[in-house]
DNA sequence: CTGCGTGCAAATGCTTTGCATATGT
DNA sequence: ACATATGCAAAGCATTTGCACGCAG
């Protein structure tokens, strides 16, 4: 019920598969690869269906797509939308982007079984336009 | 004379494609792709040449290998060989780590252009040992 | 009923590998 | 000279695509 209307809202038509996938998704609360899912699904739904159902919950922002190093990619429910602003040193102007440290904490994980569970954090940098203008070096 | 030192010191054996990759990663401070370090050197190094470099380049800890998320690795010179301090909330115990923030670093700039230039930051976690005496949930 | 989702098989594209030859020390 | 790097061609593997059919609204 609840996975419907989470579909719903996120204007994604329901179907088999796709709750199915949403599922397991969920369920599991770290990165699988398509494959993962697949086996996970007993082989119920075609590979290329899961590809292109994770492929579009990625687009409708729903699910995070990672690179955990080696050659496939993982895919990860979004638990927080949470942004960060990044300011220029320069100008001052903002540029709003979704959070980068889920890749970190993802990774982290992977790498030295540590679980991130706050963050903070500082970046001073230089926005495109400005480094433009200072004839980049 | 440099480039030399540089391989010799990182207990690589000096060749003509080694130094004239390392050339490219070097000049280009960005990261690069495979194919694209290929053209650069106008295919005067064949592909798998490149790939096996680059990986060995990255065992020898000189080169990042990225994911910037289309379907292809990039990779860049490790600039900056710093580490970082995970500290385990519960049990205070020390975890380093390389700096993932490159990764980061790299992807805000692919998506935004924005560049950073500092960052600090603060993590809380748990530490994989307690996390399991936790029972995980 | 109608469009969109799915399965199947084949294609794609990045990356890897085996083997014979060329190169560096 | 000897070990190891390289080129070439072919394999490997995750992911994508075209097309015909089937299901959801």
């Amino acid at each position: 019920m609840d996975m419907k209307n989470y579909l719903k809202e996120n204007k994604i038509k329901i179907t088999k598969a796709r709750l199915s996938i949403l599922e397991k998704l969920i369920k599991a609360n770290n990165p699988l690869t398509a494959e993962e899912i697949y086996k996970e699904l007993e082989g119920l739904y075609d590979l290329s269906t899961i590809y292109r159902t994770l492929e579009m919950f990625e687009e409708k922002n729903i699910v995070i797509k990672l690179n955990l190093d080696d050659n496939k990619f993982c895919f990860k429910i979004k638990d927080t939308k949470h942004k960060h602003i990044l300011r220029c040193s320069l100008c001052d102007r903002e540029i709003e982007i979704d959070c980068p440290m889920i890749q970190v904490k993802e990774y982290i994980k992977s790498k030295t079984g540590f679980t991130m569970m706050e963050h903070e954090y500082i970046i001073d940098g230089v926005c495109e336009e400005c480094s433009k203008k200072k004839g980049d070096k």
